[in-house]
RNA sequence: GACCCCAUCGUCUAGAGGCCUAGGACAUCAGCCUUUCACGCUGAAGACACGGGUUCGACUCCCGUUGGGGUCACCA
């Protein structure tokens, strides 16, 4: 049997964490076993579907590296389909109409809440002769549920579960309206799509039993329902906006890499072994449901900062630059040249080493691709007070006649220097470091002279001498 | 409320009855490296929710308690 999966998001939002997490299993899965991931998008909610959450999703995912196989399965194109499949249970006897009214559907409700049964309706249009139907009421297509028994799913995550019949009322096949339940449309629509495997939040696992129900209704057979734990927000309870249940898109606007937000989220309920870095080639060699843990797991920034700069350290140089020479020209407020390009690229291999975020990265860029005079901030500016220009201005003229302009004999003549006047070498070096970055923190100091350039070098320790 | 699911360091997890003196990773702390900040390296602290069973032996199996979560629509 070849194994087909699908990701099946409601555009009725972004792409958000766990939606990008579930698409990862589905996709893993199947590309571990040479099958397909399909995508459909569940778009028969049609006030709260919109075409701009369609492109956010699609791009989401395109971000994130996930292709689906055939091409995308829109939902309500399929409303027909659907239908007719419930007039055939109606046929058959499986299924029934039901004239309710929502005022007496809530009054049932009610009546249920209170008395703790969990059949909220009472399935009083089941036997019910249609020739009783009242004038003038569109009625709604319910299934003819097994009343007693109890319905099992075989989950590949969570195992066994069985619950009693008498729990599951009848649900709604067909609206008043004719268009389609979910629960119509996805039973469907996995039937015909051929899905062997569902793998979905845990909070479907409730809805596995309808569709279960549905299946033997329709006389097909089940899929492989594998139902993984939901993310929660570092305090335990449901991700909030605040805590990260974000679109992917504000996870790249905040500077994480896909690579690293893939890893992070495969790690966040799956594991092989100690592995902890592991490339896709590699997640689709080890990824099976087995090792899909049960619990809920909480959401944890600083891990992924941490795989976040690991992968942005693997990142090739050329790329970096790529990622960050837009928002670098935003902030330098000019227009970057091909000289300036190049110094990125020339100093990225000190750069990258120090940032978690590209966001960080381009930040802590920004010096090299600064116009003169330099802003120096506060604490550098305490670097260069009247002693430590002093010592700049008798440096001076040595660097400027440094041959040849690279990092180790940059390194050596400043070491010279600084042993000859009798100074520990950040007395230098630190003061140097204000006067070519603007800044108390920055990669190798011989490093970025190098980068910068003699001219450059030379013109930045000048400004401050002055 | 009813039903269902879950439960190992702060967090993500390894652990399929003896391999556990419970392992790894992130975070934390200390030290080393060092011109700064990082990276890297070394080390420390840190968990089997609780109570009963089963067993020669339970983190591992069963039951209960507690705690957390999910679902209860003519939404998906």
């Amino acid at each position: 049997m070849t194994v087909v999966t699908r990701f099946a998001p409601s555009p009725t939002g972004f792409l958000h964490i766990g939606g990008a997490r579930t698409a990862l299993f589905n996709w893993l899965f199947a590309r571990h076993h040479g099958g397909s991931a399909r995508l459909r998008i569940e778009d028969t909610d049609r006030k709260r579907s919109t075409p701009e959450a369609i492109e956010a999703i699609l791009a989401g995912l395109d971000w994130l590296g996930l292709d689906w196989d055939d091409e995308v399965v829109y939902q309500a194109e399929r409303a027909e389909r659907h239908a007719a499949c419930a007039k055939s249970l109606l046929e058959q006897g499986r299924a029934y109409y039901c004239y309710c009214s929502p005022e007496e559907l809530a009054e049932m409700r009610q009546a249920a809440r209170a008395a703790g049964r969990a059949r909220l309706y009472d399935g009083r249009w089941r036997d019910r002769d249609p020739a009783e139907a009242p004038a003038g009421v569109d009625p709604v297509i319910r299934l003819k549920a097994p009343l007693e028994g109890e319905t099992t799913i075989e989950d590949l995550v969570q195992g066994e579960v069985t619950v009693a019949n008498q729990q599951l009322d009848d649900m709604v096949l067909l609206r008043a309206d004719g268009t389609p339940t979910y629960m119509l449309s996805v039973v469907v629509d996995d039937h015909d799509m051929a899905v062997t495997h569902v793998i979905r939040g845990d909070d479907h696992l409730t809805n596995a039993f309808r569709q279960t129900q549905l299946y033997r209704a329709l006389d097909w057979a089940t899929p492989a329902f594998a139902h993984i734990p939901l993310i929660h927000g570092p305090d335990g309870a449901k991700l909030s906006k605040r805590h990260g249940a974000l679109g992917v898109e504000a996870y790249r606007d905040m500077g994480y890499l896909p690579e690293a937000l893939n890893n992070y989220l495969l790690r966040l309920g799956w594991s092989h072994g100690d592995e902890e870095i592991i490339s896709r080639d590699q997640a689709v060699q080890w990824f099976d449901l087995d090792a899909v843990g049960r619990g809920a797991a909480r959401f944890d920034f600083a891990k992924l900062e941490n795989l976040n700069g690991h992968y942005i350290r693997e990142a090739d140089d050329e790329r970096l630059v790529a990622l960050i020479h837009g928002p670098l020209e935003s902030a330098a407020g000019h227009t970057l040249e091909p000289a300036e390009l190049a110094r990125l690229k020339a100093g990225m291999a000190g750069l990258k080493m120090r940032a978690k975020t590209l966001n960080d990265l381009a930040e802590s860029a920004a010096f090299y691709v600064a116009k003169r005079p330099l802003s120096v901030t506060d604490k550098a500016a305490k670097l260069l007070d009247d002693e430590a220009r002093a010592r700049l201005a008798a440096l001076a003229p040595r660097l400027a006649g440094a041959e040849p302009w690279r990092e180790a004999d940059l390194e050596a003549l400043v070491r010279a220097f600084a042993e000859a006047e009798e100074l520990k070498l950040g007395k230098v070096a630190q003061p140097l470091r204000a006067a070519l970055t603007g800044s108390t923190a920055s990669p190798s100091l011989f490093e970025v002279m190098e980068v910068l350039g003699r001219e450059e070098s030379m013109a930045r320790i000048g400004d401050q001498l002055v």
